[in-house]
DNA sequence: GAGTTTGAAACT
DNA sequence: CAGTTTCAAACTC
């Protein structure tokens, strides 16, 4: 027990090299070995307690679970936090102010430390100037208490100016005894406070522009007076934006906050920054489920006014909650420059700010698109089928015709017909598998006289049919091949032979023809969406962006899209469906180059849509 | 560098 | 759990 504490938790010697954290000795903690960052609270991140869950536990029992995870802590620390601070050009570091004595040359105030060796490591940075994790001053915590950093980083002092130290080996047994107090009185307390997204991984936290969105301060802070713009805030020291847990009071710290956004100015790096965010969110539409949530600055405030009138006394985490819930209504909200809306997109579930990718695509093809795609594409197979049989059956009647007509040939052919019936109904009842509605909305979806249902179908026909439901796309895109598996292996029990393999095949051509032109619309219409969102955002207007919504388009200008679309098609006089609009373009264009002149569209015989 | 402000930690 | 005190860092001058 007393082993494993000191091994999980009190620093080891500072003979140690930083290789040998992970071995065995009861002394291979070195929790700030690799910490080159201001110290600061981010050292009080380190969880030398709750590691597996030791939450809740005494002390006393969550020793012996530290001693088991204490190294791989450590191992991701020194690979972490180098990289996190590489990010917090929000935070302005004092490092180059504080002094630059190096600890293995220091006065040797406090020689046993274990701090001074592994520090060294680490401590080169950037211009070269020797940096050192901060000391601290303590006077009258004697160390020993969260007051103190190096306490609450887990390691000993080590040329501090503490006074009446005791954070070191000197006084292990008040050391010990002080970390259990404290653990005592708060398991988590040398949890980290900063926790990541659920994906875990802090080096992993996604970033736009400088901050750190996903971090979110696991208790959140509670500050009144500095308005989280302040080092005094954790989360503002910690480079994140304040959070739900937050019960702060007139927090500034917040994605959108002009005040935030005022710290910016001047510094050209975190303009870019942000400008590349905006880019970012202008572009993907990345701003949580309504649109561009970036607030171009400025009018954060307002929006806090306009939801909560604002007051400064007003008690709450207001702006740390408020804000976050504000931040979501106000994104919700068409014009940005009215409220500035951060570009939170659910505060509530992913914290301060996430900006999820999303395709430019994202909102052009709607679920029902791809359900009338594919009944665009079955009523097309359909046609091709109809037409392939009609031609074949004339072939058929002419050769007939030439021969004598035989009452042998007449019941040959209705024989003929009824396994025609028989085939069908086999290859429907294998596709639909256990769900009538889908038979029955296919017989229903083959409307207007083609009649599809009633005629050998392709396999490809009827995998695509029969998987209008579920994966229609995948259907549609499968290979003839896959599209033969799907039917069930039917084709070799299909009456026609040769024949109507040949049809199938056709058919199928036809089918994946049609489908790769959509994708070719496609294609054109994110390239399109994509000029014009570079576009936008060149023009760097902020006003200008508050037209942009979801991925970043008016609806007009979506619709113009889907105009542009269909740009040299003619147009059915009848109302389209979106989708139908988009594809028909397709179809109709592909007609011009097609044997079939006719393409049978969705609506212009009503109701065709899969009913599932 | 002294003094003040601030907010977390500790305490009641 | 809320209020108060202690503490040390951040900040101001």
């Amino acid at each position: 027990m007393e082993n494993s504490e000191g091994g999980d938790f009190f620093p080891p010697n500072k003979a140690q090299s930083e290789v040998a954290v992970s071995a065995a000795a009861a002394t291979t903690v070195q929790p700030q070995v690799a910490v080159d960052f201001p110290a600061k609270k981010l050292a009080r991140q380190l969880d030398f307690t709750v590691f597996g869950g030791s939450s809740g536990q005494s002390p006393a029992t969550a020793m012996p679970e530290q001693t088991k995870q204490i190294q791989p802590l450590v191992k991701s620390i020194q690979l972490q936090r180098p990289q996190t601070q590489q990010h917090m050009v929000l935070m302005p570091t004092k490092q180059t102010a504080v002094p630059t004595t190096h600890p293995s040359i220091r006065p040797p105030l406090k020689p046993d430390s274990p701090r001074a060796r592994p520090r060294q490591s680490v401590s080169e940075v950037k211009d070269g100037t020797p940096k050192k994790q901060k000391q601290c001053n303590c006077k009258h915590s004697r160390c020993l208490k969260l007051y103190c950093e190096c306490f609450a980083s887990g390691i000993y002092c080590d040329g501090c100016n503490c006074n009446n130290c005791h954070n070191n080996v000197e006084n292990e047994p008040a050391r010990r005894e002080a970390v259990e107090a404290t653990l005592e009185r708060n398991p988590h307390a040398f949890r980290p406070k900063i926790a990541s997204s659920p994906h875990g991984a802090r080096d992993n936290k996604e970033e736009i522009g400088d901050v750190l969105v996903l971090a979110k301060h696991n208790k959140g802070c509670h500050c009144k007076k500095s308005g989280c713009l302040k080092k005094y805030c954790e989360c503002f020291q910690a480079n994140i934006l304040c959070s739900e847990n937050c019960k702060c009071m007139d927090c500034k710290n917040f994605e959108g906050s002009e005040e935030r956004q005022a710290l910016f100015h001047g510094d050209h790096a975190n303009n870019m920054a942000y400008l590349q965010q905006a880019a970012n969110a202008a572009i993907t539409g990345a701003i949580g489920s309504s649109g561009y949530g970036l607030s171009p600055v400025n009018k954060k405030r307002k929006g806090q006014e306009l939801f909560f009138g604002s007051s400064v006394k007003e008690p709450v985490h207001r702006h740390g909650q408020s804000q976050q819930g504000n931040h979501i209504k106000a994104s919700v909200l068409p014009s940005l420059s009215s409220v500035p809306g951060p570009c939170v997109g659910n505060a509530a579930t992913v914290g301060p700010s996430k900006f999820t990718y999303r395709s430019l695509l994202a909102d052009l093809i709607q679920p029902q698109d791809l359900k009338e795609l594919c009944s665009v594409l079955v009523l097309h197979s359909g046609e091709t089928a109809k037409m392939l049989a009609d031609e074949k059956d004339a072939s058929m009647k002419q050769a007939e015709g030439q021969r004598e007509a035989s009452l042998a040939s007449s019941t040959q052919e209705r024989v003929q017909n009824q396994k025609d019936s028989s085939t069908e109904k086999d290859m429907l009842d294998c596709c639909s598998s256990g769900d009538q509605g889908e038979k029955i909305s296919v017989e229903e979806s083959s409307l207007d006289g083609a009649d599809v249902s009633k005629r050998p179908m392709s396999p490809g026909t009827l995998a695509l049919m029969c998987d209008e439901s579920h994966t229609m796309f995948a259907a549609a895109v499968a290979s003839p091949n896959d599209l033969a598996t799907l039917s069930c292996n039917t084709s070799s029990q299909l009456p026609h032979g040769q024949g109507m393999t040949e049809t199938y095949a056709e058919q199928e051509r036809i089918v994946l023809m049609k489908f790769r032109d959509c994708l070719n619309r496609l294609v054109d219409l994110g390239q399109l969406k994509e000029r014009k969102c570079s576009s936008m955002i060149r023009g760097a207007d902020p006003v200008d962006q508050k037209d942009m919504i979801g991925n970043g388009f008016t609806t007009s200008e979506t619709r113009n899209q889907h105009d542009s679309l269909n740009n040299g098609v003619a147009k059915s006089a009848l109302p389209l469906p979106r989708t139908a609009q988009l594809f028909s373009a397709v179809v109709t264009t592909a007609n011009n180059n097609n044997p079939f002149p006719k393409v049978h569209r969705p609506d212009e015989n009503g109701d065709v849509k899969p009913k599932i």
